[in-house]
DNA sequence: CTGTTAGCGCTTTCAA
DNA sequence: TTGAAAGCGCTAACAG
């Protein structure tokens, strides 16, 4: 009843083989045996069998995606990658589809599934700093790229994000906006040793940056939870009228913040508190997402994770890989997009 | 390199299809042959080949599931379903795999990509009032079975949430407390016209149940943003100390809220306002999430929508259109289950 | 530029 | 309970 390339080909009074190039591309075909065979498929209602293509072929041009749990904010970000992924891969000609396979079972399952033949490669997002689904893929020889990348990362091919490049768009802002003192509200030392890559680096960076700068800088490691968020503005300012007024340094004039759950309550128990926002302190948030940087008012003005363009580069190189598997690994940093909310202030002296 | 079906069968000394069939365990084989047949497959160390399997047996044991964007509260109830799904699939020798398109190009795309044979039926999660995903693939023949229903539904397989009996567990919550009178925090006119189920239902529901209940009601309907719950939070409680204080009925003291993002906003508004929860006024969140419900402090008192289960009876029920295309539809409802917070006050006096 | 010819690795009658 | 044979619908040399 469906339509094969045989009675297409039959059809249009040419060989099999002769249809299988022209939809392939891979041989030049006559514009007007092209016609012929054209008439011929939407008159027959003709759809190609991606099945039978994959085994005749030897590749599925599948590709699969694999993100472990959503629990660490994520959300959109995520959400992005994957969308900016499936997008490209179907302007090159693949199709990405996402495997829901539990974090636990990943390594394996991911490894059994591209082995029976359901994908030619893995593209693995959220990755850690010691991901066991790494090893696994690279123990199987199987083709993948990471978006994040793992602590050892020289033979890994990877696309990721800037944290520095990010963490320093922050600073400047906050510098030329005449602010002197800037405390990081990070992620917690537990996900460092968990092994979040992004914990790890951005506490270095940051006092670094704020160093070279000439700005005061301190840091907090905080659990990813709004109470984590609250206990620390208690914690930071009590007792002050205003954060940032004492003008000595005592206290800090700005946050950067770069965890998007603790900052939401933050925010919220200066509030309580009786604080005013940007007034007393300037809030940025960095590799954040709109969601988040809209669920407090004033919005934060944010740095927002580039998603999309992370998942096009992504599908990008793991092609490219496919093409060349010997080809040195290719890593690609991609700086986060400011978004302008109303969380920053303007500390300049009026001249 | 890779062994196939038929090294097999020549190391173990049998056909080719008698491999096949211990495979599939479509037919018998005798304990001796299966014995040496297992021998020789981990002696070659064989994977089957799921797309030579696909191709000859014309069925790709690979179930599609599709989701909107994620913009509306969805996150972690989504993310459940999928898990449950792909989970339940599994265990009954199927793939399920996500394909991530974009909400315009899904009607077509969905049944595109079935019709090249890349999958034997379709999952449709966030189901609209007026879907075209549903119209497309019903059009297309395929089989599908939708997590929500659309507003025709008498033909529709689907798997919903039971709207009605949360709603009313939360008002027996409230009731058995002793709260008199409650307000719904809904979702927005504006979404129902745009045909999203839940806000349509939620608000007949929910005054028909509190009249039954003798308790007085109102139905706010608020976009999905904290700033409505803001707003809303300043309208109906500015000027009152205690929002349930005044006993007679005039303003609520309780507050059902089926809107995640907007009562993260309402509750902290009331907050900056001087109110204390639960002391002045009870909030219930229902169809909900455990993240959002911890967003707030005190957290919040939740019904969660049942993700797991839905996915996995959704795919059982998938299974069924697809070994007995037909039978009636499947229609199945799911109530959510509670979890305990600290935003449910007991107003009951003292005996 | 087009046709011929073998398969890709497995399933599935039909016989034995 | 097992085997032989004929494909599933397409691709990919190789020839012409």
């Amino acid at each position: 009843m469906m339509a094969t390339m045989r009675d297409v080909a039959r059809h249009a009074g040419v060989a099999p083989s002769t249809v299988s190039y022209m939809l392939s591309g891979d041989k030049p075909v006559a514009a007007a045996t092209r016609e012929r065979i054209e008439q011929a498929m939407d008159a027959l209602g003709y759809r190609p069998n991606a099945i039978a293509r994959s085994l005749a072929s030897r590749r599925t041009r599948i590709l699969a995606l694999h993100l472990p749990e959503f629990d660490v904010s994520a959300g959109e970000t995520v959400f992005e990658i994957v969308r900016g992924a499936y997008d490209r891969a179907a302007e090159r000609g693949y199709l990405l589809t996402v495997w829901p396979i539990a974090a636990e079972r990943a390594p394996q399952e991911l490894s059994e599934l591209v082995g029976r033949g359901h994908a030619d490669a893995v593209l693995l997002v959220e990755v850690e700093l010691d991901d066991p689904r790494v090893d696994s893929l690279h123990a199987s020889g199987i083709p993948f790229l990471s978006v994040g990348r793992t602590r050892e990362n020289a033979q890994l091919h990877f696309v990721d994000i800037d944290f520095e490049a990010t963490i320093d768009q922050a600073l400047e802002a906050l510098t030329t906006t005449g602010h002197r003192d800037v405390m990081l509200l990070g992620r917690s030392r537990a996900m460092e040793t968990a092994g979040y890559g992004p914990a790890v680096r951005s506490h270095e960076d940051f006092a670094r940056l704020a160093v070279r700068r000439g700005l005061g800088h301190r840091e907090h490691a905080l659990d990813p939870t709004p109470q984590a968020g609250r206990d620390l503005a208690r914690t930071v300012f009590a007792g002050a009228d205003r954060p940032g007024a004492d003008g000595t340094g005592g206290r800090p004039d700005a946050v950067v913040a770069m965890n998007d759950l603790a900052v939401v309550g933050f925010v919220n128990e200066l509030q309580v508190m009786g604080f005013e926002l940007p007034r007393d302190l300037s809030i940025l948030s960095v590799v954040s997402n709109r969601r988040t940087a809209s669920l407090t008012a004033p919005s934060l003005t944010a740095w927002q994770a580039p998603g999309e363009e992370m998942g096009r580069r992504a599908v990008d190189a793991l092609l490219d890989q496919l093409a060349d598997p010997h080809a040195p690994p290719t890593q690609v940093l991609v700086a986060c997009t400011r978004y302008d909310g109303d969380s920053l202030g303007d500390r300049r002296a009026a001249a």
